[in-house]
DNA sequence: ATGCTTTGTTTGATCAATCAAACAAAGTAG
DNA sequence: CTACTTTGTTTGATTGATCAAACAAAGCAT
C-alpha cells in the first residue's frame, strides 16, 4: 500500500509548508506559501500541479491548497522530522535558535525512517535523565567557552 | 575571498566522489564515477563540464578527472562532514555501519559551517571523555534493547 | 457598479539532472 | 595489423525547478 514514491526536495518542502499554514491559518494560499518557501508563486503554483497530479494536494484554481491524506502523512513525517533536529541542534549541539532551524530545514530531507526512528529515541533516553541532559549542556556549555577562548589566541603564547 | 558559488547536491556528490578514487586508486576514471555515483556515464560527463566550467576541476577528453584546488577544497570539507556524520551515527546514535553511512551521505550537503563546527566540537568533547563516551553507549544500548522488547508486546499485557 | 489593489495563472524561457541510443576512441587479443 | 571489448562522448529526449512578464480573476473601497 502506499507506493509513496518519492517525492523532490521542493516538493516535500511544498508539503509541509501546506501543513504549517493550514494549522497556522486555516488555509495555504499561494501567496503564502511563494512567501514561506521563498520562491516565485508561479513556482508554487507549478509544484502544486505537480503535488496534486500525485494525489498528495488538492489545489482548485483560484482556491486554497489542501493535503489529501497521503499528502498529510508525507508532511506530518517532515514536519516531524525538522522538529526532532531542530531541537537536538539547539538542545544538545546548543545552536542558536536560527541556526538550528536552517540547518534542521535542510536535514529533515535527508534522514530516512531508521535514522529518525533512533533519533527520536534518543531523545527518549535523554529526556527520560534530565540530570544527564543538564550535565551535558552544562558541562558542553562550558567546553565551548574554553575552547573558543584557547581560539582566540591561537598561534601565540600570551 | 573565493566567491564559493554553491555547488548542487550531484556536483558535491561527484567532486566527493572524484577526491576517493583520487586517493583510493590514484585516478578518477568516468566509468568508476558513474559506478560510485549510480549514473549514467554520460551523465558523469555532463556534470564534470559542469564542473570544468566552474574551475573545480580538469577534464580531458578521453582523460581522467582530476580536482582543482578549488574543487579539492570543497570535495574535502564534503569528505570531512560525510565522516563526522557517518560516525556519529554509528558511535552515539549507534545505527549500523550501512545505515550510517547512507544517511550521511545524504545528511553532508545540509549542515553548513556553524553545525559542521559544532558538531566537530560535540565530538571532541566526548572524546575527551571516554568514560562518558562509553557510558552513554553502554545504556542507550540497553534502553534500545528494552524498548525493542517492551515494542514486541505493545498494547497487549501478556 | 466602477475602478484600484491584491492575488493567482499562464506562458515562455533557462538550467541542471537524468537516461538511452548511437557513435567514436582506446586498449587488448589473436 | 585486424577484430573484439571496454570506455568515453555526443545527441536528443524528458522532467523538475525556477524566474519574469503578461494576463486574468477576486476583493475592496467609495
Amino acid at each position: 500500500m502506499s507506493a509513496t514514491r518519492p517525492v523532490s526536495l521542493a516538493q516535500e518542502d511544498c508539503l509541509e509548508a501546506v501543513l504549517r499554514l493550514q494549522q497556522a491559518q486555516g488555509a495555504a494560499r499561494v501567496r503564502d506559501l511563494s512567501a514561506a518557501l521563498g520562491v516565485h508563486k508561479s513556482t508554487v503554483v507549478a509544484t502544486l500541479k505537480r503535488l496534486a497530479a500525485q494525489g498528495l494536494v488538492t489545489h482548485a484554481r483560484y482556491g486554497l491548497a489542501s493535503l489529501t491524506p497521503a499528502g498529510t502523512v508525507i508532511a506530518s513525517r517532515t514536519g516531524a522530522r525538522h522538529e526532532l533536529l531542530r531541537a537536538v541542534l539547539a538542545e544538545f549541539l546548543l545552536l542558536d535558535p536560527a541556526a538550528a532551524d536552517a540547518n534542521a530545514c535542510r536535514l529533515e530531507h535527508a534522514l530516512d525512517a531508521a535514522a529518525h526512528q533512533r533519533l527520536r529515541e534518543a531523545v527518549g533516553f535523554a529526556d527520560a535523565r534530565p540530570r544527564l541532559a543538564a550535565g551535558w549542556r552544562r558541562s558542553f556549555r562550558a567546553y565551548l567557552a574554553g575552547a573558543k577562548s584557547k581560539g582566540r589566541r591561537s598561534g601565540g603564547i600570551p
